[in-house]
DNA sequence: AAAATTATATTAACATTGTTCACATTAAAC
DNA sequence: GTTTAATGTGAACAATGTTAATATAATTTT
């Protein structure tokens, strides 16, 4: 297809490319339809040749937004080449990162109204290694060579991810009036996790390294 | 006052509560002026009257809303009567279940949009027992008396709340799949707390009554 | 290559939303 | 009892998401 004055081109697309720049600055709340066609030269309801509705364009960032959170801590978690301990470390301060990063995003592929997205795209019972269930499998890791407590892995994932969710909220929603704190509360909270949930020995020094 | 045909009364009050009652079955997103004048019986813009704009009836529902929260989860912090644990542990499942009792208030009053809300109303740094300030206080209350490690206070505080916060939100979200677990979920995250952020012996078999 | 068909975009119109303004009615103050 | 302040009404606005009828371009069929 190429551009003129009528056919836009790849419009569809575009609005993809919009909305997700949008969220980068501005809460998923204040997009229009408006905004996407004065950005799109284009007029008000020419979003509904490619999306069923305003919401059905949302539904395909957060589609997107999901698999940009999976790429940014998942890998990490299943990277054998180094130790478990420092897997978990890591992939920590990533996904606290990550919502600092894309505060809008992540509250929008996390929030309650389109929990549906989410169930469709990945679910923490997925064998996929997407989301929780790299989190989940790196776990079962650690329980198989002996440095996890042998429990139920899907509580222990969820222990887990409540607690790097529950931060990265406090964060990213005006809890915590402290800038300066972040990276301690993240180690603070990662030592946490080892000593609690984890470590099978609790004598045992906890180290790691990133 | 006396209810007539024209003046109302006190309708500023019966908004209030009329907002109050809405979020106990359906998200505060879904209320309109409409349904606030339909239930009243007076006009579409009678509210402005009382509030400011729709906004500021709803921050004056979050008022109360924090209010009531801090009456579900503070009073036993301060409790001396009984041990400290077992009020961490008492307050913590409190928590969790005035957050699964009042979602759409519990999303209200923690979410990002009127967190200049929870700013005013109390912070993290007063010192007159509200939300945060239970928690801290009776951490520094641990803190002298041996059973906590003694760190900074604030810290701690986030951390714990964090966690709560976090498995609150995981289950009231749509998160998890499995209702039955909840209780047992609570359960592990507070001895994590204990095991991990807490005791000062970690070699101690970990205790507590409910 | 022309015609038919499908895909894509436009314009106009709707109902709903929060809000404002001029006006009406009641209660309170003097 | 008159004035003043408080409270409620109704009409009107702009902005929102959505739909329907129509127009234009691209693609397929013949």
């Amino acid at each position: 297809m190429q551009k003129t004055d009528y056919h836009h081109g790849n419009l569809k697309q575009e609005f993809l490319s919009i909305a997700f720049n949008f969220i980068k600055t501005e809460e998923i709340e204040k997009l229009t339809l408006k905004i996407l066609s004065d950005a799109t030269g284009t007029s008000r309801s020419a979003i509904y040749r490619h999306f069923k509705s305003k919401d059905a364009l949302i539904e395909a960032t957060i589609v997107e937004g999901l698999e940009q959170f999976d790429q940014a801590t998942s890998p990490i978690l299943l990277d054998k080449s180094r130790p478990l301990v420092d897997r978990f470390y890591l992939s920590t301060k990533q996904y606290i990162e990550f919502a600092k990063n894309n505060p809008n995003l992540y509250r929008l592929i996390f929030g309650k109204k389109y929990a549906h997205i989410r169930e469709e795209v990945s679910s923490i019972k997925d064998e996929n290694c997407s989301g929780f269930s790299a989190l989940k499998i790196a776990i079962e890791e650690g329980q198989k060579s002996g440095i996890l407590k042998k429990e139920e892995s899907y509580k222990q994932t969820i222990i887990i991810w409540a607690s790097l969710h529950g931060l990265s909220s406090l964060i990213i929603d005006g809890f915590l009036d402290v800038e300066e704190i972040y990276e301690e509360l993240a180690d603070d909270m990662f030592t946490n996790l080892l000593a609690g949930e984890f470590y099978r020995n609790k004598h045992k020094k906890i180290s790691f390294k990133n």
